[in-house]
DNA sequence: GCCAAAATCCCATATTATGAGAATTTTGGG
DNA sequence: CCCAAAATTCTCATAATATGGGATTTTGGC
């Protein structure tokens, strides 16, 4: 009723997760509530354009349209394209995963990554979610936030306080570790991505399992993390950064 | 007139392309012919919905939702995720890059690859689109196609009777290769990934300069290239019917 | 080549998308 | 910090077109 049809077409869209790849019409139908003729006409719009594609048995899953639109994300961001070669660099010299995950002003996405080994390679890929408050990658940027725009996504959190006393110190220091927050026996090291505002872009951060982490030198890992993220900052800085304050 | 107005949404996102990948609202107006009011609304659209998002200057980039769609595209691609180990064993065995190439009914697409050196990594990332009837990952998925379907794609090409001929000796060798046809100075050497009625789902590629595929026992090539292809063809026939119903 | 199920078509109706112009907010310069 | 210029959103009357019930065609399984 007071929806348009343009947010209904795009809800479409809304369905496809991680649990549920597939669908069919009727179960469309049945979740979203539109008619017959109307859901048919949204899904050969839909299929028209490459969004979603028909698969086996009558479902549709997502199209080629969106492979081809990542692709031009990734060569517009230009921070995906100076991050790669850090991140290589530090897979190499560290066990675990390195990735970067970009503040989109109200989502973090991972955007990058790397690791040795391969098995590695699928726990953090391209495009997977982050939470907002939690995981090295997360703070950091959060701590480099203006704290209006904290307390709104700390906002009505049990352990706001204790996050904001942590905050304060990521800050300063310029690096943050995370044990076990978003993955159990996973620790992260992550250092700010900054334009020349400072206003957070993006993160950088390796995590490994713990028993690796506490092998380590961790205050090379830190310094290594922190310059990565400044020589990609430095690199950013020609392409200006206003991306924040709008989103 | 005659267009619908989701059709008029998603061809703002038409007009991103390697070339162009910032655009502002009144270059949009301008191209696209729409009233302020009603490009604001469609703007502010596919910001909230993260299809879009704000540049310096103003300006409207492809925004974060593309990039978590394209992940759940990669998460529900069987061919994808069991190319990748072969396509890095490939890569490991032979110079250049090698790559897969999916068939989306109307498109080409790449969708996965490899390479040992990292300069080559670019030349055919995942989303960059294919020409249907040139290089030697098309050819071998054309030749695969029943006629009524190549006539379709060859249509009113001139060379279209001799690319026939070359198909037909493909579809009988079960690998493809070509010279030059999409990069100069590039060879191209594919094999078919089918699915069990023989229909062609994708293809495996491996592409290099031509000096350094002189050098080679192009043979072996050839079957490594043959088996990849049959492997994945394989595992892609298990998960067929099951990727159905949990995916 | 048959049948059931799925997808599309038809068309009257009401919903809602649209655009001119004005009001408002944001931006950038001084 | 203030102001002017530009960018964005709002209001609202109108026309356009999206919608859904039901008929029709197409598809896919045997």
């Amino acid at each position: 009723m007071s929806r348009g049809s343009g947010e209904r077409l795009l809800s479409i869209l809304d369905l496809f997760s991680e649990e549920r790849l597939a669908w069919s019409p009727a179960e469309m139908m049945d979740r979203l509530g539109y008619s017959r003729p109307t859901l048919y006409r949204y899904l050969k719009l839909l299929k028209d354009t490459g969004f979603l594609t028909s698969l086996p048995g009558g479902r549709f899953g997502l199209g080629p349209r969106v492979v081809e639109l990542d692709f031009l994300v990734r060569a517009s961001d230009p921070i995906v394209a100076r991050s790669q070669p850090l991140l290589d660099a530090l897979a190499d010299r560290f066990p675990g995963t390195a990735f970067v995950v970009q503040w989109y002003g109200d989502k973090l996405l991972c955007v990058a990554s790397a690791s040795r080994d391969a098995t590695a390679r699928t726990s953090y890929p391209r495009g997977r979610p982050m939470p907002l408050a939690a995981g090295a990658a997360a703070k950091v940027i959060l701590a480099h936030l203006p704290k209006r725009r904290q307390d709104a996504i700390l906002g009505a959190r049990a352990d706001a306080d204790a996050i904001r006393a942590v905050l304060k110190d990521v800050r300063r220091d310029g690096v943050s570790t995370a044990f076990w927050e978003v993955t159990p026996g996973i620790v992260g090291t992550a250092a700010p991505i900054l334009d020349t505002g400072g206003h957070p872009l993006a993160s950088i951060c390796v995590s490994m399992g713990t028993e690796r982490y506490e092998a380590l030198d961790t205050t090379a890992l830190k310094d290594a993390v922190r310059r990565a993220a400044r020589a990609i900052s430095e690199k950013a800085i020609e392409a200006d950064g206003k991306e924040i304050e709008d989103a």
